[in-house]
This record gives C-alpha cells, structure tokens and sequence, in this order.
DNA sequence: CACACAAGGTACTCTGGGAT
DNA sequence: ATCCCAGAGTACCTTGTGTG
C-alpha cells in the first residue's frame, strides 16, 4: 500500500515556501488547511483567524464571491490547472500567480479540494530562445491595443507555432496568450486608476468590445472591472 | 429615455496535451 | 520536434439591469 501523507505534514512542507500559497479545504469550501503564505496574504497573524472560514469571509466582497464560486465548480469535480491569476496583497499590490485546484478524493468521493497558487517567477533569460522571444514581447508590448494573433508572433520569432508556446513556457511559464492576457491587464488595471470609461479602456488594451474586456477582467482579476475601480477609489 | 455596463448565446478560431 | 483533435477561448451580437 502507498504511504499516505498526513495533510498537517503537507502544510508544513508548503510553510517554508514563500513564494507559494497552498490550501485545503472542505466540503463546503471551508479551510481545513493554509500554509503561511495564504495567512500573511490575508492580512492575518494565526492560522485558526483562517481555518473554519470560507473564502467570502476572508476575501474583500467581490473577490470572495469570486472565489468561493470557483470551489464549488471544483467540489463538483472540475480541475482548474495553471489559472492565470492577480492576487491583492495586504498593500493592495497586484501579484500574478499560477493556481492550480483540484477536488480532493477519499474513497473515490469529494471529501474537498486542494490547491496552490505559485507566483509567477523572472523570466530565464538564460535560455537559448530568449533573445528571439525577446522581440515578441517588445511587439507585444507596442501593440497591445491591436488584434495580436499567436501564428504571427511566431513568424516573427522565426519559429512555428507549437515551438513559440513551449519555448515562451520554458522562459516565461505561461503561455503566449497568457502573457498577452497579463499585459492587457496590467494596462487595464493602471487605466482604472483615471476617469476613462470602461469601453475605452477594454479598447485601448486590445479587447474586441467591452464584453470580452469584462469577461476576461473578471476571470483574471477575480472582480468586474467597475468593481476594481470602486474597490482602490475604496482605499 | 439614454447611457454605461454586465452577462448570455452562437459560430468560429486558437490552444495545449497526447500520440508518434 | 511535429502533428492532430477536443476543448477552451474569442468575437460579435443581443438582452438585461441600474442609474441619472
């Protein structure tokens, strides 16, 4: 037989790394476990201020909402793996995270979920691509509010395809698109901070209308894009 | 009523993982 | 490294909701 490890085990593995956040939690989408990483993201000093809550009780309202949404999708048995996500920290400083969750299963039944959340690291820039790749980001960069398409980046980078995504993985660890998506995001998420309407701003970062914008700002940021404006004019 | 924004439906395109 | 296909994502359009 296997050896199973006990769960406080795991969570004192995930307490030494810094740059991870880990959880389980239960049926009803309540922690059973964090790492210190979560408690300090969350603003609290003890484990128990977590364990026991759900996560409308220890995120800001339009997160909460958000998340607790995504746990019951994976208590009904859906996989979420490599989300690309910004998590708000304490000083309401953006990070972006790799979240991966999935349900956890005792004797073949839900019993909860079990999830982590890795921050995106620095780029490899000793890897031999990141040269070429290099001149994707900076086209990506200066034309973010055009209709970027992945098969032309790649002919830009000299490379096909299927070549482009996994060396951008290697170098990056996301994908073309999800760095686009970032990019796209972080300028919606200064753009925010002014007084441009909402359409605007999703057309000025390259979004097809305000649809797609909303939509895309809700999956990655957790919120709708009035909610984030209302939310830092809150601070 | 006009406007701004959110959300849903559908058709089409793109992505990513498995097979080779 | 390359190919292929299922599923995810996107564009476009429509409808719903809240506010002044």
């Amino acid at each position: 037989m296997d050896p199973v490890l006990p769960a406080l085990e795991v969570q004192a593995l995930f307490d030494v790394l810094a740059d991870t956040v880990f959880f389980i939690k239960d049926r009803e989408g309540r922690y059973t476990h964090c790492n210190h990483t979560l408690m300090r993201r969350l603003g609290r000093k003890r484990r128990d201020d977590v364990i026991g809550r759900s996560a409308t009780e220890v995120f800001p309202p339009p997160l909460g909402a958000t998340y607790h949404s995504q746990d019951r999708r994976v208590l009904r048995g859906e996989t979420i793996s490599d989300q690309l996500e910004v998590h708000l920290y304490p000083n309401r400083r953006p990070g972006w995270c790799l979240t991966l969750k999935r349900p956890l299963l005792v004797h073949g039944r839900i019993s909860g979920l079990i999830g982590v959340s890795r921050d995106l690291g620095r780029p490899d820039s000793r890897h031999a691509a990141y040269g070429q790749l290099e001149k994707v980001m900076a086209h990506m960069q200066a034309h973010l509010d055009r209709n970027l398409r992945i098969p032309a980046l790649a002919e830009l980078a000299g490379v096909s395809v299927a070549q482009l995504e996994r060396q951008f993985r290697h170098v990056f660890q996301v994908t073309p698109q999800q760095h686009l998506i970032k990019l796209r995001i972080e300028l919606a998420m200064r753009l925010l901070h002014g007084e441009d309407s909402i359409a605007s701003i999703g057309q000025q970062c390259g979004f097809s209308d305000q649809s797609a914008f909303a939509r895309q700002f809700k999956a990655t940021v957790g919120m709708t894009p009035r909610e984030y404006r209302n939310l830092k004019s809150c601070l």
